[in-house]
RNA sequence: GGGCGCAUGGCUCAGUUGGUUAGAGCGCUGCCUUCACACGGCAGAGGUCACAGGUUCGAGUCCUGUUGCGCCCA
């Protein structure tokens, strides 16, 4: 059974092999909702790349995974893919050659083009999702390969994706329900737009990158008074869409200057003076020029104030038409003003802004030199130019009126590390409006809507065209409205399909009801959500926690899962994330390879919850050394305990031995309260202290005494304990070491060490006290002090120790009693002298015949 | 600008109700081939716990402030 020379390679192919036909992580769907334990895993971009930090985190989770399976939980533990999104769409454009033209038909017999060519080949976005489903489908290959190597313990029967039917039924569903109820709506509205993706980009996409600009001061002439106001702006190109001058209220500069009116420089557009409070007095001249749209503070002055509108920037980032003389485009000098933009309409805004600052210099409206300075500008995360405000026509999803709500669904969610509760609250806080849920996107899940065209051609937006829920998923660009045909497509009196797919977030937020199947199945959705645990990383709080807690209030009033617990990242060794273009990534498989999967979920597992990590493949080795320890140190014991029955654990009664058992139950309670806190790194920490301390110290004592005759009780205890010692040990480790442990487990039982029960102080023989270790302490301490002694004088441990003097408490040279003989055997010692007084230990070397 | 976190030997980190002499691993140095393990074992050196105050019989731990680093939000 015990193999001659143990070895860690080849195990994670051997035991994944069994796990998979045994179906050892497969759920029990038959169990209550109270023996479910419930996760819901965080579905990985296919289309990015794998790295380092999945590793990390998909560790933290599965460590939890087997704690909660080992204690008797039927665990949920599926696997995700979330295939949806930009990242997808991008790899297939270059990969097949093609783009998408949601103009287009359906191809009745589509084949991608054979060779990708330079110029893109438009395809219509049922066969440009198909190639996506086709290409992510060799992805989540890749994934699988890898997260099986590491030893999940996922469910795959549970896999889903964010594409697959299944799950565009389900966020289509849930769409529909938030339509019904009123909280979806469709708005024409200022939205934050990427000139070059051509989508709009919701807030939780956005990020703030500085860049360089500069502050140009620009003068406007008062009208119907002498003077000028001078207000500094980095974006003159957007003067043509000035609709306003706004200052603070109580600003005693310009008071008494609201209501008056301004002309803008070259257009000669009367503009009005106006107060509001999130003027900032002390930016630049305190007043500044309100443009449709140039960001934020422009929308809300627009909105609030009622001010005209007056958009120049379009879709594709270059000035439009502007009919400068027309209604809505008043000017007092409608000549030169269209003789102006005619210089600036077609450029981008970078090209316009440069032309734009020599014409206001040549007509002396420009006062001094451009400023240069440095400011923070709103970026798609994936974006390359700074986004644009465009007016369009977005579905939203109300999240402002439910932010009290929100607030206090975070305050009842259990987080781990606790403080990961601010970034939340401060997000919601921070809400600047709803949630724009509409992507001009080709690769993701389609609105489930049409809309009447009238017999005049208009489109009714007022009035969508819901499909059945029994037909979901419908694709609108493809799929025909109930009492529609085909024929009627874009016809007066017709139909139009929805152009739109969802945000990504949209339908990653239903994680727990795609997982769970909701609406599909609801002997599981009852059985498994609410869910119990949602593992992640930080840096999403505000998209994927923060939008599944949404969905999850709006659709059935309640939190998706009890606890959060969030990983770190991954740092180099320098203290800095590690990414993909800094060049410093591993990637996973071959650090798997090279380590071992124990050894590098050991690394990942020493990572405490929510604390970024340095990458360090000297703890993989180190973890190698106790996946090897484990295998040497079982090897030993159960040869101890080979050639005839092990003893009962009752047979435990030397002091020695129970003080060890002692020890361990102090960890078994210790690690079993740190798992229940989600705290996987300090069970591990404590569990590995006293498996050193177990095999270098409690293992040497009891060596020569576990070789003696098996009939008698002293040798009998020995072995108990070892066998007793060394289940407990193997199954604290499994979570984090599944593999070493596995094997070292099916050298002397049957089944999985993954399904046997974890340890309790219960199990322990009686007369084991949790923490009573006194005995071996004081015969560790003495037998460290011969170490010492052999050392220094560069004597083997073998040499023999002619007379050991042991002066110490009366108590405690008690406890030395017990353990006399172990000690005297473990040190080679021939005489063994105690005294009571002031603690000390005297080494004498040498054997008799030196003496 | 608001908020959160971190700061402990060369490196990575423990230190959970404040309590003997601050721990571990890596690295470094030395010794030992020992019959579970050389993919090893044993031992050693190395820290005024970022700084300044305060509370306390007692502070790495609690409070206030400062500095530095990181992150979140605006």
């Amino acid at each position: 059974m015990v193999p001659d020379s143990p070895s860690l390679d080849g195990l994670e192919a051997k035991w994944g092999r069994h796990w998979e036909t045994d179906g050892v992580y497969r759920f029990d769907r038959t169990a209550t909702r109270e023996r479910v334990f419930a996760i819901d895993t965080p579905p990985p971009t296919v289309s990015g790349s794998l790295h380092v930090g999945h590793v990390f985190h998909y560790t933290h989770a599965d460590t939890v995974a087997r704690y909660r399976r080992m204690r008797g939980y039927a665990v949920f533990y599926p696997m995700g893919w979330d295939d949806n999104g930009l990242a997808t769409e991008r790899r297939v454009q270059n990969y097949f050659g093609v783009r998408c033209d949601p103009s287009l038909r359906r191809h009745p017999d589509f084949t991608p083009p054979a060779t990708s060519g330079r110029d893109p080949v438009p395809v219509s976005r049922p066969d440009f999702v198909g190639l996506c489903q086709r290409l992510t489908a060799e992805d989540e290959k890749a994934f699988e390969a890898t997260w099986r190597r590491l030893g999940l313990s996922v469910d795959w029967a549970l896999q889903y994706s964010t594409i697959s039917p299944e799950a565009r039924r389900i966020s289509q569903r849930g769409f529909l329900h938030l339509l019904a109820q009123g909280h979806a709506y469709l708005a024409e509205a200022p939205t934050q737009w990427d000139v070059d993706l051509q989508t709009a980009v919701s807030q939780a996409e956005m990020e703030d990158r500085e860049v360089r600009g500069a502050y140009h001061r620009l003068r406007f002439p008062r009208m119907g008074a002498e003077g000028t106001l001078e207000i500094d702006t980095t974006r003159p190109e957007l003067l043509p869409a000035c609709v306003a001058l706004v200052a603070h209220p109580d600003d005693e500069r310009y008071k008494a200057l609201f209501g008056s009116k301004v002309h803008t420089p070259l257009f000669a557009v009367p503009v009005p003076v106006v107060a509001h409070h999130l003027a900032e007095p002390d930016k630049g001249t305190g007043i500044a020029m309100v443009c449709t749209f140039g960001d934020s503070a422009d929308v809300t002055w627009w909105r609030e104030l009622q001010l005209a509108t007056r958009t120049i920037v379009g879709r594709d980032g270059r000035l439009r038409p502007a009919p400068f003389g027309e209604p809505g485009w008043e000017s007092d000098d409608p000549e030169g003003a269209r003789a102006a933009y005619g210089e600036l309409q077609g450029r981008t805004s970078a090209q316009a802004r440069r032309r734009i600052v020599e014409l206001l210099a040549e007509s002396g409206a420009l006062v001094g030199q451009p400023r240069a300075v440095t400011h923070a500008v709103k970026f798609y995360e994936r974006g390359e130019r700074p986004l644009e405000i465009v007016s369009s026509r977005q579905w939203y999803v109300r999240t402002m009126p439910l932010r009290p709500r929100l607030l206090e669904r975070g305050r009842q969610l259990r987080w781990h590390p606790e403080f990961m509760v601010h970034r939340y609250e401060s997000w919601v806080e921070g809400l600047a409006g709803d949630w724009n849920i509409s992507r001009q996107r080709f690769f993701g899940v389609p609105f489930p809507l049409w809309y009447p065209v009238g017999d005049d051609g208009e489109v009714d937006y007022e009035h969508p065209l819901r499909p059945a829920e029994d037909r979901l998923p419908v694709d609108p660009s493809d799929d025909v409205p109930g009492g529609y045909a085909e024929a009627q497509r874009g016809r007066p009196g017709g139909f139009v399909g929805e152009p739109d797919v969802m945000d990504t977030w949209a339908t990653s937020s239903l994680t727990p009801q795609i997982a769970g199947r909701w609406g599909d199945d609801p002997e599981l959705f009852e059985r498994v959500f609410p869910m119990d645990l949602r593992p992640q990383s930080h840096e999403i709080i505000r998209t994927w926690l923060f939008s599944t807690v949404v969905r999850a209030e709006l659709e059935h009033g309640t939190l998706p899962w009890n606890d959060a617990v969030f990983s770190g990242w991954v740092l180099d060794p320098d203290r800095k994330k590690m990414s993909k273009s800094k060049g410093n990534v591993v990637t996973p498989m071959a650090l798997l390879e090279s380590h071992g999967t124990d050894a590098a979920r050991y690394w990942a597992a020493s990572g405490r919850p929510g604390v970024d990590t340095a990458f360090d493949e000297g703890q993989m080795k180190v973890g190698r050394r106790l996946a090897m320890k484990v295998l040497n140190v079982s090897r030993f014991a159960l040869g101890r305990l080979s050639g005839a029955p092990v003893p009962a654990p009752d047979a435990v009664t030397a002091p020695l031995d129970l003080a060890m058992l002692g020890g361990l139950t102090r960890v078994v309670e210790q690690s079993t309260a740190a798992y229940e806190a989600y705290d996987y790194a300090r069970a591990l920490e404590r569990t590995e202290a006293f498996f050193w301390s177990f095999c270098d110290d409690y293992v040497e004592l009891v060596k020569a005494r576990s070789y003696e005759d098996r009939t008698l009780p002293g040798p009998a205890s020995a072995r108990a304990a070892l066998a007793v010692a060394l289940s407990v040990l193997l199954r604290l480790l499994a979570p984090v070491l599944p593999f070493v442990t596995e094997e070292v487990w099916s050298w002397w039982h049957e089944g999985t060490i993954h399904l046997a029960a974890w340890p309790t102080a219960e199990e322990m023989p009686e007369g084991v006290v949790a923490g009573q270790a006194a005995v071996l302490e004081v015969a560790t301490e003495v037998l460290g002090a011969v170490r010492r002694a052999k050392t220094e004088a560069k004597c083997s441990m073998r040499a023999p120790v002619k007379r050991l003097t042991v002066s110490d408490s009366p108590e405690r040279l008690a406890l030395l009693a017990s353990a006399r003989e172990d000690l005297k055997e473990a040190g080679i010692v021939i005489e063994l002298v105690t005294r009571p007084g002031e603690r000390a230990v005297e080494v004498v070397l040498g054997d008799q015949a030196d003496g």
